[in-house]
DNA sequence: CAATCAACCTGGGTGC
DNA sequence: TGCACCCAGGTTGATT
């Protein structure tokens, strides 16, 4: 579900809300704990905490504890991270509730149960932090980082982009969005790339974070902010999900295939291979 | 290496 | 209405 958009949204969103709350207590639910390791000794650990910031990785959001720990959430597909009254009654889909001193939940709700909750010290982060590519808004993503990122891969185009040790945010949604927008094909090779196609591709990439961010995300079923309420930016995609529609730039009918194992939008006029 | 696929889960949609 | 099957925003690990 959340691409780097919808968790910068939902990061903004807790930041404004619950950075300065501390942390007075935390229950797991159901069954598969999002957390890998023993749920009590996680509740010790964080307990009495404040919450200094959120900070966003990739698709990671990060808790500053005062503590100097940092919980470290994932969403994969259907996870939500929401803040609602402490007297709200459970969704079933709520598998972690961070109780907060002023009176409200910080709850993790997550339909299919792959969403996973981590606490790490700073080295743990920085250990994270290696396994990701650059940031795809921040100035150090240039057209020719960008090149010299892809050029050392002999894989296809999308399945690079997807690759989050080589560039971190993107999900399936904005790799499709981002091609259509430069007028290259997924299937292309990542190594063989024009300079004029590298800087368009880049172009593409950060304006799709961009207006998925001004839009507060993409909402097709599960998807809610820090809030609970949904994006809009599912009304502004120009491909993806858009099977058999006419393409925005040329009228052709937008084709659905395969790439990289995962569902792929493309003009077949615009994105040439 | 890279491509493919299954697995982790649940629910929605489709076709018979 | 029921059932089988495919699909879904992500990632990881096994297999070919």
């Amino acid at each position: 579900m959340p691409e780097l958009p919808e968790v910068e949204t939902i990061r903004r969103d807790l930041q404004q809300e619950i950075s300065g709350d501390t942390l007075i207590g935390a229950e797991f639910f159901g069954s598969r704990s999002a957390y890998s390791g023993d749920a009590n000794a996680f509740i010790r650990q964080i307990a009495g905490s404040s919450i200094r910031e959120i900070q966003r990785r990739g698709k990671y959001l990060l808790l500053a504890l005062s503590n100097g720990e940092y919980i470290v959430v994932h969403l994969r597909m259907t996870g939500r991270l929401i803040i609602r009254q402490s007297d709200e009654p459970n969704d079933r889909l709520v598998r972690l509730v961070l109780r907060l001193a002023s009176g409200r939940d910080l709850r993790l709700e997550d339909l299919r149960k792959f969403a996973t909750v981590e606490l790490l010290t700073v080295g743990g982060l920085a250990a994270l932090f290696d396994r990701l590519g650059p940031e795809p808004l921040s100035s150090e993503l240039t057209p020719e980082r960008l090149g010299e990122i892809l050029s050392h891969s002999r894989r296809g185009l999308k399945a690079s982009l997807l690759d989050q040790s080589l560039l971190a945010g993107l999900g399936n949604i904005y790799v499709d969005e981002a091609l259509f927008h430069a007028r290259i094909h997924p299937d292309r090779p990542a190594s063989g790339l024009s300079t004029a196609e590298l800087k368009r591709l880049h172009q593409a990439i950060r304006h799709v974070l961009q207006a998925g961010i001004d839009t507060r995300g993409t909402t097709f079923s599960d998807y809610r902010d820090g809030l609970g309420r949904p994006g809009t930016h599912q009304y502004q995609l120009q491909v993806y999900r858009r099977t058999g529609e006419p393409c925005p730039t040329c009228g052709e009918p937008i084709i659905k295939t395969r790439v990289a194992g995962r569902g792929t939008h493309v003009c077949p006029r615009c994105q040439k291979l």
